[in-house]
DNA sequence: GTGAAAGCGCTAACAA
DNA sequence: TTGTTAGCGCTTTCAC
């Protein structure tokens, strides 16, 4: 596959000893500084590349990552991929992607690649399957090798763990006290997909929120979505036709409030004056939706950022698991905002 | 790092030759199979992990691919990581995510650290720093390894190389067409960062598509912009405020121009009565901007899929360089649609 | 200041 | 049917 230069094949030219040239490469100060830079130009000459699988094999140590993903077309995981990319650059780890499809079959086998490939360390926001069936044995295993293993967004049903999440339960009930003191009396819920830790935390800031206001969460209200924009239409529509409509609808993310606004518009009811609307994770387009979207912004790039000096701090010294809670950040633009 | 078992330890445990313990592993006909069983039991119980790094030196194949893109954040280049994943999960292959940031070094570091890594082959979106100043040996250091290189949306400087595209021209001409077709007398266009090929390419075919129809390029008409969208704001502004303002608008991408319309609503301009709006990529918000946005889609996730295709059939043959050029398709939404 | 040899984990050719 | 050995590319310990 590569014909590439290798160690030996340098000494041969210079007829030395392999270990002499692999001393020069690495600025051994006993080698004659002459021969060092001799030997150093050639090797870039011939373009030699060191091996570094080879040291992988020596050191018990591969300088590699892997990360799985449930999704990679989401703003928020391409975000935290970019985060992490960013520390992990300085650092010399190499970053292998793994995108889980939320399927527990999919997130096992790539888990077996990456310890087959020796990775020294893995992110993972699990698989909605694996987190609905309770399926962790897969990686269990990996803890069990003492490999370390930084969950994002979800959370390990089993033992504790590192962690790096956004409090969205904080970020649901922030987002519900503003439609609250903004004075909107039927706040609507567009809820994700339940089993997902993400969903169910929102849902339970909002429940808690209103509650905390001496009210309650009414059935009606509240409609089940995915993450997806097109998952929103027929729940927005359902919403408002009820008898009793709400005034306010809090969404699981952005791109379902921003489904939601276009339905409204299509149904003639203003946005914020009839439905006001707060969404989650503050994508960039929010604030050029018409009209501009309130949310909640999970500071995505910093999970990756996150993550990625938790496990650069970890590697040197075993320490107790932490988790790492962001503070969501609610950003109030006009589709909340009533005067 | 990891306490994990090697094929050493099984072998002691049952007193025989490390190789009589591969050979079980790997279901090889000639051990007894009672024997194999039993040892493959007792694999999986003692989680036993084929260690990949070891054959990666031996076969000098490692199963590992590099994927290096300017950013990921966008939808585009987020598809097709996605669509790459696609194909590879089913091929055993691992990727390798570089974000360069569109950075010359950044780059150079990343494609060091693939090759140090030994990845088998290279998929690589060029950061517009090597595109400007064509600065292109760090890739030709790859290339003369004999490691299979496909760029992607991006081409190569110098020697023929694979490559997976969208034509961009042919999107963008049918985009400014479909524009002329609406009746728009004075079409603008929000052209990409220059010295990138994609912004090139959109805007040659805009121009080539108004001088076929018997016009040509006014220099008022035409504004710069990133691919975001805040970079659009002021962009747009400009355009409106010409004493000759556009009828249409011809986007390098969606972004620009949801951020455009949402400028002409400021404006009190109606979209697409006093302008109409074709943007390009087709990402899912598209359909759910106000109007719903025109756009040129181009395949983004078939890229992904199509570049891994490549990569798998190339690898068994050394074939000509080739290039896939997939066909864009002009979505027509309302913000387009005069009647 | 340099060389020889061992070894990381695994497989395959050769022997028995 | 199983064992022995060599070797992938590199570093490091121990000699010289």
């Amino acid at each position: 596959m590569n014909n590439s230069v290798s160690i030996k094949d340098i000494a041969k030219k210079f007829k030395c000893a392999p270990s002499t040239i692999s001393r020069a490469l690495n600025d051994h100060p006993a080698i004659n500084i002459e021969t060092r830079k001799t030997i150093q130009e050639y090797a870039l000459k011939v373009g030699y590349q060191k091996n570094t699988l080879s040291l992988s094999l020596l050191n018990n140590c591969s300088m590699t990552l892997g990360l799985i993903l449930p999704s990679i077309t989401h703003y928020h995981e391409s975000s935290i991929l970019e985060g992490m990319e960013e520390i992990l650059l300085k650092s010399g780890y190499l970053l292998n992607i793994c995108v889980s499809n939320e399927s527990h079959t999919i997130e096992k086998e790539y888990i077996d690649r990456l310890l087959a490939n020796r990775v020294d360390g893995l992110f993972i926001s699990m698989a909605q399957e694996s987190y609905d069936q309770q399926l962790g044995e897969h990686i269990d295993r990996v803890i069990q090798r003492a490999l370390p293993v930084i969950f994002i967004d979800r959370p390990n049903h089993g033992v504790a763990s590192d962690r790096v999440v956004t409090d969205d339960y904080q970020g649901a009930f922030m987002a519900t006290q503003h439609l609250v003191d903004m004075g909107c009396q039927r706040i609507a819920h567009l809820h994700g997909p339940s089993g997902i830790s993400v969903s169910q935390q929102r849902f339970l800031g909002f429940q808690d929120c209103l509650e905390a206001n001496g009210r309650k969460v009414e059935e009606d209200l509240i409609q089940y979505v995915h993450f997806s924009a097109e998952s929103a239409i027929q729940a927005t529509r359902n919403l408002m036709n009820l008898e009793h409509k709400p005034d306010a609808i809090f969404g699981v993310n952005d791109e379902v409030c921003i489904a939601a606004m276009f339905v409204l518009r299509e149904m003639g009811i203003s946005v914020p004056q009839e439905v006001a609307i707060v969404g989650f994770d503050d994508i960039p387009l929010a604030s050029f939706g018409h009209p501009p979207l309130s949310s909640v912004s999970r500071q995505s790039r910093r999970i990756g950022e996150e993550a990625a000096k938790l496990f650069l701090s970890k590697k040197d010294q075993k320490l107790d698991p932490i988790t790492i809670s962001l503070e969501p950040k609610l950003i109030i633009r006009e589709s909340s905002l009533r005067s």
